[in-house]
DNA sequence: TAGTTGACGGCCG
DNA sequence: CCGGCCGCCAACT
């Protein structure tokens, strides 16, 4: 077990804490494992995840805009808007509307 | 083996 | 206001 396999195993259980009807961001899932400013390899974890079990909900990951950065990395490019849209989130021009009220941050859980 | 590439984000000029 | 640079570092070519 490498220390970077530890740091993947931590995001994908942190993710997985995100409430339905919630998102977070690289950024803050980055903080919360005491590495502020990988949140590139956050992403980079997230973009392994899909092969992962159980299973991660990496839609509700977003970047620090709210803007759906991640949806071409999925099976099909709509297919994260219309996970997030099930669960009561709305998105405008790929970004989620009223993002900072759906943010959710790991110290809330 | 070396170079490039990201599902990012803070900082600088 | 904004484009560009840099840290992060595993995976891929």
């Amino acid at each position: 077990m490498s220390r970077s396999d530890a740091f993947y195993e931590q995001v994908y259980q942190l993710v997985r804490k995100i409430p339905e009807g919630r998102v977070t961001t690289y950024g803050d899932i980055a903080k919360a494992l005491c590495k502020e400013g990988a949140a590139r390899q956050v992403g980079y974890a997230l973009a392994r995840s899909s092969s992962v079990s159980p299973p991660v909900p990496a839609h509700r990951v977003v970047n620090r805009m709210g803007v759906l950065t991640a949806k071409e990395s999925f099976q099909t490019p709509w297919l994260m808007q219309e996970l997030l849209v099930n669960e009561g989130i709305m998105i405008e021009d790929e970004r989620v509307k009223d993002f900072e009220l759906k943010r959710w941050r790991p110290s809330d859980g």
